[in-house]
DNA sequence: AATGAATGAGCCTTCATTCAT
DNA sequence: GATGAATGAAGGCTCATTCAT
């Protein structure tokens, strides 16, 4: 807003902003929304006690700026149908899906936060949480749904279509939600790289074996040719 | 409402603690951890503002007593093996291992709490949890993986048969961490009774046709005929 | 509320309620609502920061308590109609009621903080003044415009009438609320008992000068004989 | 919106410092000293939030330039012997006098401002007060005096003369402080022009009234003639 | 044994002000 | 000359906890 009159101003907030964004994404994680103090935030960042309300308001916008960029951060560091050819079967489709969400948030890398994040907000909703719904997770539920109908027979009751994608995104959650149990069940295991990659597998094919035997009772033969089946494009791209 | 010296002074402090309780569990499961506070728990207990400090030290031994407690209760409320007859086969032991767990974790009637409390333990773990998975959730696991052993060819690769497990049960967990974005997601959507008989039946079915598929290919024909198998007490009578 | 279990706890909160009241009044008196603050409070009442918000909840109740209870003691201390025989003249009664509202608000003695608190609140008003026109002003006016009915004569017009007891009021107010410029006009000026009463005589008499033309002009004769008229009661305690 | 240096950089900066003044009058008058915030006066003055350190070094310097300022628009607006001619007779010079000091509190205008954040002053003196009482009110306490000099017979007590004339000020100046209380006695009454003719000739009218008998009782007959005074030029021009 | 008044650390936020540009 | 990002002190308030009774 107006002409910035210093050369690097704008950088010099942006600078700010990116510390403030960085030490509160820590914190939140670490801590949780109630637990995580602007204090904190802003001396882990380097900035004065009122860089937090100056650049977003209050706490509370701080953090929903926070959730929103490490959503943001996680879909396109893991995209949900990385590396697949476009004419990909839908079994590769589901493959990609499952093991990018599990990524995302399993993932030391960056994710480990988001995925608490999320946890969190599971138990905690904020405000924040709405506007997740709408940007990131309605659009990856859509996805899903898609990549189902093209491996379920299309006489199948939608509903139990809508479970069983429920079921495949429940299995793959359950190790960002309940890691803590996880790991006092069975403190050796650990999610790094190899683990995540025998998860992904196992998940899918679970999961695939489950679609096999529900979409041939529903309308028998529909999953057990799958492969047979005309490659489409996603029906995203279709909308 | 003063405590009069005397002799049921054991009552009273017996009652107090009750009531301390249940406040703690409303304003645990309500409002997280960090939310409630001491002050809202002893008023709404109709106790005075040290009664917490006074009868369990302090406000986190307060709530470990109430996540201990309620585990307890739902475990109780809702058995894992529910008027199943002793010589249940394996796919009814199955579905009423996860009908109980839904239950526990969706049931409005006590479990909303405990649910909710659950989830927030996930996220933020304390101490309660160390107890809790010793007491409560190892048995659990011990007696699902039984009721898988009696699913599954024996051949089967252990590791595999674990993650199966995990499958089952993030699939029931998944509603109870992730309610309010599937609030938010399909606002329409309840958790009574009906849409529980009908989300039990869905997971049932969904991990039967995987493992039966999985447990094909792992060692063929072993959950063609699971009935066959000698039947078995539980695990934990034997160990 | 309940049994006091300790003797003096009562009395030991009354005190600690006291000494806030009393520090609240100075500093209120001396910096306004905006410029006291809660900490220098409870210092000079030898309390803890939370002591405020622990006895009057915040801020804003513990000054609307210090207002109602600066009035009422003012009110005590100086009352309207101080020593007058019941059969009191309605002169007597005038000069009565200005002696000892230019008390209230001059006296060193304890209502330099009323005055001052007043004044700040006419410039501006909080939630208190409310209640306090309604519980102490609104008394007053009553009383005054039974004063002057007495005074004038019944064929006046009432609307004169209200002004003239606006036109009396604001002489003595004035002394309260523009203390500074009087100050620095006439320096040498102070507003000890001499000086009260030199100021009492004063707006007594400028006063009755003025309603004794005002009311013979309007009915002619009026007031130029109000001693004749009928000894009456108050009309206070008639209503 | 940005200053262009160049050949108005002048022309801007005056501009700047009017539109600081007026943001400021608006926000000390609506909110207090206390109340009204750096930031806000200059959002509205359009300008940046360093202006008011800029050009006036701080804040208290801005309300001091802002006081100043008002009090000489309205004694420019509402001159305290408007319209009069140069031998207007006494009683018409207090009748102007009455009627130009009401006008200046109570107009809507502007002088709502002036009548507000003077009510202000003499609450919370500040250093402005100084330089005010010097540069405005005490040329009008000359007025006044000089006005009631040739209204009142030259025997009257000086002191009494001097009573008089903050009797009548009194009167006045208590509709621009007691505001807030009268409006909650009265919330029906208004202070548009209507009312303020009938409260300057009501004050008139009482304050000659009460002159008279009091002129009278020190020295018969002094204000039963005034007219044939000589007539005399204001005193500030004689001082 | 049980109370409740009192504590003090700490939280989020606001504000006038400064300083490099 | 004028900006606006950044500062740091301070404010009101909340909370779990303590302690005399």
């Amino acid at each position: 807003m107006g002409a910035p009159p210093g050369i690097d101003s704008n950088a010099t907030q942006a600078a700010t902003r990116r510390a403030l964004l960085d030490a509160a994404a820590a914190e939140f994680a670490g801590r949780g929304f109630h637990g995580a103090t602007v204090r904190d935030i802003c001396r882990q960042a380097g900035a004065n006690v009122a860089a937090v309300n100056y650049h977003f308001g209050d706490k509370e916008s701080l953090y929903s700026e926070v959730l929103a960029e490490l959503s943001a951060q996680a879909q396109k560091r893991f995209p949900a149908e990385a590396g697949l050819p476009p004419d990909a079967a839908p079994r590769q489709r589901l493959a990609a899906f499952i093991r990018s969400l599990l990524q995302r948030v399993l993932s030391e890398e960056l994710s480990a936060r988001h995925g608490r994040i999320m946890a969190r907000e599971m138990v905690e909703p904020t405000d924040a949480l709405n506007r997740l719904v709408r940007e990131f997770i309605q659009p990856q539920a859509d996805l899903l749904r898609d990549i189902l109908r093209d491996l379920l027979p299309a006489s199948i009751d939608p509903e139990t279509s809508r479970l069983c994608a429920l079921s495949i995104v429940g299995q793959i959650l359950f190790y960002a939600h309940c890691r803590p149990v996880l790991q006092r069940l069975k403190p050796e295991g650990s999610f790094d790289r190899l683990e995540l990659d025998r998860l992904a597998r196992h998940i899918t094919e679970f999961s695939l074996a489950a679609l096999e035997v529900l979409g041939g009772r529903g309308s028998p033969g529909a999953v057990a040719a799958p492969r047979k089946r005309p490659v489409r494009t996603r029906s995203r791209s279709r909308s």
